[in-house]
DNA sequence: TAGATTGTTAATCGATTAACAATC
DNA sequence: TAGATTGTTAATCGATTAACAATC
């Protein structure tokens, strides 16, 4: 089975969110058990041959004039996803955003738990976010060592980011999720994911700027969501 | 002059913070005043044609033998990006991710301001976040429509946002930065950008979940970053 | 001038869509 | 069976990279 690429990654993701809503039976009085390519197709706004192409990336096979399980399909993408695997992770800097993660409730889905959060400021050690006891900073290097920690969240400002991340690397973490707008230089073996939010403005001014009449809407991050023919 | 796609919109719009990074006199001893094409692309990890196409787009020229003035083309994607036509947004859902985006002093670079922030929440009405005294839900049209509000950014909880955005919509705003894992059904005319924060767990589970040696480290949101050849 | 860099055309690459055969 | 849907191969589309001519 070959490499996921970044786009499909996030468009099973997106397949998964709206499979696992779909089929959950506290959602709606019949949980849906079958689904077709189409049905997808038309939920997301893409083609139908490109959500069969996706299954068949991992492995999900369908029953020809019937469609897909939906069960099926969710602990498929949860496999090859590894959201089954639950990882733990690490969240430093307790901030606005930092604290809007630990409150979110939903990463659970997808099997993360973030365990333990740390921050600099030495008056809000000690204090609770989101569930979590803040941490010193001088207790990330042990704990990530002694829990076997491999993601960190980083959502600290953009000037301290690079000396954590060294820290980070050193203190055997593999992946980083980077909210700071900070650009990371770490050895290749670390895996860094940005989420860079302002480059979304990027686009809202530009749209907002063109008032002509052929604005259209366009959804997804990341992903161009081109409409679903009919 | 045709339409910017999205890659490339991205693209230039980290060109504008390298530039505004490296050309400002408070960053550095000696502000960068020309760079050429390859050292932008050195720093962006990408192929340095594909700068200069990316210039050419947007109209900027260079000089043979020098390079770009660095301040012309910040100035030059600031005016095709829209963000020197200052646009004023609102914010609905003073939650930690709210008053994260409220703190952010970064954004006046690309040109918002966030003029007003609303919530459901009365026992938030009244006080103070990131500069922004919080508003009923009831205001929400009529200040929209008498500051002439574009722009409205969406950081409630799921189940309020479809029917905020059809509000929003009523009331005359033009585009909606949407933070929620909501899919917001709203007329053509009015844009969507999603930033599904969650999304880029598909990549960093999958990534984790991989252990084997070929892992490479890829950055930035939605594009893939290539690495540049040397 | 010679040489560095831009500007642009052609080639490649990868992702999406169309067409259609296979299946139950 | 007939027909709906999957699975897969071929065609298209768009974005990136390579090659090279133009410029100062």
């Amino acid at each position: 089975m070959s490499r996921l690429t970044r786009p499909r990654l996030e468009r099973l993701m997106r397949y998964y969110q709206f499979l696992c809503d779909q089929s959950c039976p506290l959602n709606s009085e019949n949980p849906v058990r079958v689904v077709t390519s189409a049905q997808i197709a038309q939920a997301m706004e893409r083609d139908q041959t490109l959500v069969r192409k996706d299954f068949a990336a991992i492995g999900i096979t369908g029953q020809p004039r019937v469609g897909f399980s939906a069960v099926e399909v969710c602990s498929a993408i949860r496999r090859s996803l590894g959201f089954d695997g639950a990882y733990p992770a690490i969240l430093i800097g307790a901030g606005h955003l930092g604290g809007a993660l630990l409150a979110y409730p939903g990463f659970h889905l997808y099997g993360l738990s973030i365990v333990a959060a740390f921050d600099r400021d030495s008056s809000k050690v000690g204090t609770k976010v989101g569930g979590c006891t803040i941490k010193p900073l001088g207790m990330l290097k042990p704990f990530i060592r002694n829990q076997g920690i491999e993601l960190a969240i980083l959502t600290t400002p953009a000037d301290e980011a690079q000396e954590l991340a060294t820290r980070l690397e050193e203190s055997g973490i593999r992946a980083i999720w980077n909210f700071t707008p900070a650009k990371l230089d770490v050895p290749e073996k670390v895996f860094v994911r940005n989420e860079q939010i302002s480059l979304g403005l990027a686009e809202l001014a530009y749209r907002l700027k063109d008032a002509g009449p052929k604005r259209g809407r366009e959804s997804a991050r990341g992903t161009g969501s081109k409409k679903a023919r009919k």
